[in-house]
DNA sequence: CTGTTCCTGCTTTAT
DNA sequence: GTATAAAGCAGGAACAGA
């Protein structure tokens, strides 16, 4: 480890360079009542506007001159220091603008591989502009909707879309603070600016205002790397040197090529022979901790089955425990848990391909704790000590000096970049080393890391009730403790360390803690700052109405002034009016069409769903043939039907509401208030209160007027 | 034939 | 194309009882 951490530190402490880069941006004329988004291999329509910005002060607008269009006067947003040129041909502004491009060394453009580039490209042939002069490369891959990719001939095409886009990036490094992947929602979470709003269609647009409109784009995009002292660009070029890709890969590939390559590269460092994924597999065979020896049914170590609907087909295998919440309301809970418990534990039990069922002898005799497996006690895995760096060098030594006041600002924020850049790995090394993709797949490694992970949480668990400390509920690597005193939370802090070889720490404090016997579904609110934790509940997920989630705020608002069980008992009453108000206005005119709205994502082609048909896919059949009935009257073209019949793609969210009659679903845009089905809507109000009127202690029952079942005694 | 229970498919969240 | 655990709804098969 000491040798690798000598080899590796260099590419953190060395400078990275500001390189020159322009960000660029096209705009297309669409047809009248055709929404949708020009096919750039097609390349069909006109390219009337692109916009540069560089970080050398560039700002730049090539406009097409139209028939029917006068140049009246700019936007008054449109900076002093941009120019805007007009060009009497497409030819000429398309080989203008090919110019700028072969001039710098950097391009920057968001979705610029799958739309603008791909779409400058065709144009410039269709145009018989000269190949020589054109500075795009495009890259497709096999298959109709496999993505292409855009290269410069000269320099690196950045497309930020796909940087942004990978899960591992929005997920670790920006925790989630974009909703979706677009511009002008990774601008808003990011830079707190958005687009340009525009009121009328791109093609209506005076000259100035499509220019501004053209621009902001082309601002938005180059600031994306340039924010918080090139954040993102200084993240890109260290995830290059981490992973040694090029920019152009790095950007378009997914976290488990980056690793993949990180550990082929450290192979090859070594002089090893890289093993295929079929000698893996054969040395180690694995399996023993999620299947029985008639290696039929699934037995988790607990003792007990797993979920129904958790098939362990295929190679799959055992994960995490929860622990059975103890339901009803408690005060003043202490969460403890172990910091980035997986990848502690790979570094710390030395997992690795390798080393897991090593062949030395000696070893054989000691079994890891958890796991039914031995492991090398002579050399480091390559995963421990690579994990085991990354996870050390972020801990000890970057995160510090992020946090370092006597630091400059700009050092500072350099230093949590590189830290961010290690969150990254370290958090999606388990998830890689489990994927049955990876080539380096073991199945005992993966089993032995969640199983040890089994071990500590339940010896944990066991340590706290020798103390007389109460766990009310686990996830994982979180223990949930009634009421502990410093004392004991010091004691079973420091057995950790010593028994274990694991850091466990107190990560938060509840005031007021509703648990329900559901696992992975509480309300916690936090001793201080009255902070709400609301986890797993119906109410939370994205599908569910909004007049729930208003009832549900209601009772949130009463539950947040709760501190002990008096102030609780008063609290009862009021949350009981509120859910009878509520049962009422369902259905009367008290909610808006909207309110009753169910968002659910389609997870497959529509024509893949053959199993069964779900209601939102059925929602969405009934839609599609009645807008294509609705079209054949208007004797619309063949465009428009494709259209039509394109809208719902899979991932794009159906809005939909639960109507009366055979389909039982109809989508929102085709909804009047009368569809309504009010009693499927009780049914669900019902439903989603319970979890925490459960916790509570209250029952439906009662609150519907019929009393306990001792009043008709 | 009718109502209930159980199982599977699907989507979404927790960690 | 980073993992498993778990919740909850919908739909349909299997089952029980008339």
């Amino acid at each position: 480890m000491q040798e690798f951490s000598e080899k590796f530190i260099d590419i953190f402490l060395t400078p990275i360079p500001d390189v020159k880069r322009l960000a660029m941006d096209i705009e297309v004329k669409v047809g009248e009542r055709d929404f949708r988004i020009p096919d750039p291999r097609l390349a069909a329509q006109e390219i009337i506007s692109i916009s540069f910005v560089a970080s050398d002060g560039l700002k730049l607008v090539y406009m097409l001159e139209r028939e029917g269009f006068n140049f009246n006067k700019l936007h008054e947003s449109f900076p002093n220091d941009a120019k805007l040129y007009f060009f009497k041909t497409e030819k000429e502004l398309l080989v203008e603008s090919f110019r700028i491009l072969w001039d710098y060394p950097v391009v920057i453009t968001f979705n610029g591989d799958n739309f603008d580039l791909s779409y400058m490209f065709h144009r410039a042939e269709k145009l018989k502009i000269e190949r020589d002069l054109n500075p795009i490369h495009v890259k497709r891959g096999f298959g109709i909707m496999s993505k292409a990719e855009c290269d410069l001939r000269k320099g690196v095409h950045i497309d930020v879309f796909n940087f942004f886009f990978n899960r591992s990036i929005s997920g670790y490094a920006f925790s989630g603070a974009y909703q979706n992947a677009s511009l002008n929602s990774i601008s808003a979470a990011l830079l707190g600016e958005k687009k340009y709003a525009h009121e009328e269609e791109i093609h209506d647009m005076e000259y100035g205002v499509l220019a501004w409109y053209n621009l902001k784009d082309s601002i938005l995009t180059l600031e994306l790397t340039r924010f918080n002292n090139s954040l993102v660009w200084n993240l890109i070029i260290l995830l290059c040197r981490i992973t040694k890709m090029p920019i152009h890969d790095m950007i378009r590939r997914q976290i488990s090529t980056w690793i993949q390559n990180i550990f082929y590269f450290e192979h090859r460092r070594n002089n090893f022979l890289i093993p295929r994924r079929s000698e893996i597999k054969n040395v180690k065979k694995g399996g023993e901790i999620s299947f029985k020896s008639d290696g039929q049914k699934i037995l988790a170590s607990n003792g007990q089955f797993t979920a129904p609907g958790n098939d362990f087909d295929g190679q799959k295998f055992l994960g995490a425990y929860v622990v059975a919440p103890v339901a009803g309301i408690h005060y003043n809970v202490v969460v403890m848990d172990f910091s980035s418990l997986y990848p502690s534990i790979i570094k710390e039990f030395n997992l690795s391909y390798e080393t897991v069922l090593c062949p030395h002898k000696d070893d054989e005799k000691h079994l890891v704790k958890g796991t039914p497996y031995h492991i090398c006690t002579h050399k480091m895995g390559i995963f421990a000590y690579v994990v085991g760096f990354f996870r050390d060098t972020r801990v000890k030594y970057f995160k510090p000096k992020s946090a370092d006041k006597s630091l400059s600002q700009k050092q500072r924020s350099y230093y949590y970049t590189i830290q961010q850049a290690l969150k990254v790995f370290i958090n999606a090394s388990y998830g890689v080393f489990g994927s049955q993709n990876f080539p380096l797949f073991c199945l005992p490694v993966a089993e032995s890391t969640t199983g040890i992970g089994q071990y500590s949480i339940k010896q944990t668990i066991m340590k706290a009730e020798q103390l007389g400390v109460e766990v009310l509920y686990g996830d994982t690597d979180s223990v949930f403790l009634s009421n502990p005193s410093k004392s004991q939370m010091k004691e079973i802090s420091d057995w950790s360390k010593k028994e274990l070889d694991l850091d466990l720490e107190e990560e938060k404090t509840y005031q007021f803690l509703a648990l329900s016997q559901r696992k992975k579904n509480y309300i916690g609110i936090y001793k201080d700052t009255k902070y709400v934790d609301i986890k797993g509940l119906v109410v939370k997920k994205k599908n569910t109405p909004e007049f729930i989630k208003k009832a549900f705020s209601q009772l949130l608002e009463i539950l947040k002034q709760i501190t002990n069980d008096d102030e609780f008992q008063l609290a009862r009453k009021e949350i009981i009016a509120i859910v009878k108000d509520n049962l009422k206005k369902i259905g009367s005119g008290a909610f808006a069409l909207e309110d009753y709205a169910i968002n659910i994502s389609l997870k497959k082609h529509l024509k893949d769903y053959t199993k069964s048909v779900p209601q939102h896919v059925r929602a969405v059949n009934a839609f599609i043939e009645r807008e294509i009935k609705k079209a054949q009257d208007n004797k619309a073209s063949k465009n428009e039907i494709i259209a039509i019949k394109n809208r719902y793609q899979k991932g794009v969210v159906v809005q939909f509401i639960k109507s009366k009659g055979p389909i039982g679903a109809k989508v929102t845009e085709h909804a009047k208030l009368q569809d309504i089905n009010s009693k499927k809507y009780r049914e669900l109000l019902k439903s989603a209160l319970e979890q925490v009127l459960d916790a509570l202690g209250i029952s439906f029952e009662e609150i519907k007027g019929i009393k306990k079942m001792d009043a008709f005694i």
